[in-house]
DNA sequence: ACGATGATGTTGAACTGTCAACTATTCAAG
DNA sequence: CTTGAATAGTTGACAGTTCAACATCATCGT
């Protein structure tokens, strides 16, 4: 086989594309704006308040926090005052590294949490699980799984103990 | 079968959207980043000049270019005054509708689309069609598509003139 | 113990995106 | 033709994000 020196995707390649890129900004608008008008919550902070309440009482190094919720460090820290200033989360120092600082949420919020969850859960199921036809909801999670490992995302932990 | 009062999604679809966001957020930030790099411009900024030039020589008005890359009418504007003033993009006004306004791309614009498409495809090329399983491709795509149409997203025309 | 190196998290400035007006124009009805 | 409602696009203020610089602390070799 010779070397191709295509610097464009073939058209079906781009229609691939493009049809994910669409789906992708679409499903977040939608949600973002369902959680925002029902509960005040947009979508990453919403992302945060799961990621917090999953950890459970201790919370959440920034670090993991940020790496779990696919943000910089930078916008864990800006984000996380802001949830700090509207009550729903609080920051606590670390024993073990100084330099260190946890996250973890209120009772407020996770009050919220409880309030935007319907919202997310609905719109999640109407728009995303319930537009995919059962036949090909297998490859799909395959296709995102190897995505998201092709970008170093690391595997989901969901309390492995 | 009972009215499900559940307010949360099982594990195995949480499972499936975590997988779908990390990847997406994974992936828009690697192309972002990239094209940055190397040529100067943002996701945002190249999906513009993308489409631009897909338009042809008269360009496409502003509210077209808002559906197909999924921007507020606002985002629009801002993000093309941008580009005016980088000299990539051309405001025309239109002739048989004297609200509306055409933009359209510079020999500069067409330069700098240029400069970055090899990268736009590499990162496609090596994150999304290149990880995912030949055999789970088609079910990928068709899962994509049915999320944007739930969305309201217009189908593709590729040049159906 | 010490100094170099690297990691953690925060900060402020610049930039980008959102939201709610607002202008200008078209369209439809009477 | 005039009025009223709807549409196209822009604008400015504000909120959120990124980027580069920084202060602090851990780690490792010597």
């Amino acid at each position: 086989m010779s070397t191709r020196i295509t610097t464009s995707l073939t058209l079906a390649d781009e229609e691939i594309w493009r049809s994910y890129l669409v789906a992708a900004r679409l499903l977040f608008e939608e949600l973002d704006s369902r959680l925002d008008s029902s509960a005040g919550v947009s979508l990453p902070d919403y992302t945060l308040l799961a990621r917090l309440r999953d950890a459970g009482e201790e919370g959440l190094r920034m670090s993991e926090l940020a790496e779990s919720a696919v943000f910089s460090r930078s916008r864990i820290s800006h984000a996380i005052s802001r949830l700090e200033n509207q009550g729903w989360v609080e920051r606590r120092s670390c024993p073990t590294d100084r330099r260190g600082s946890y996250a973890a949420l209120t009772e407020a919020g996770a009050a919220k949490l409880a309030e935007a969850e319907p919202v997310h859960t609905e719109v999640i199921k109407e728009h995303m699980l319930g537009s995919i036809d059962v036949a090909d909801a297998e490859s799909f999670r395959r296709a995102t799984d190897q995505i998201g490992r092709s970008l170093g995302a690391k595997p989901d932990d969901p309390a492995c103990g």
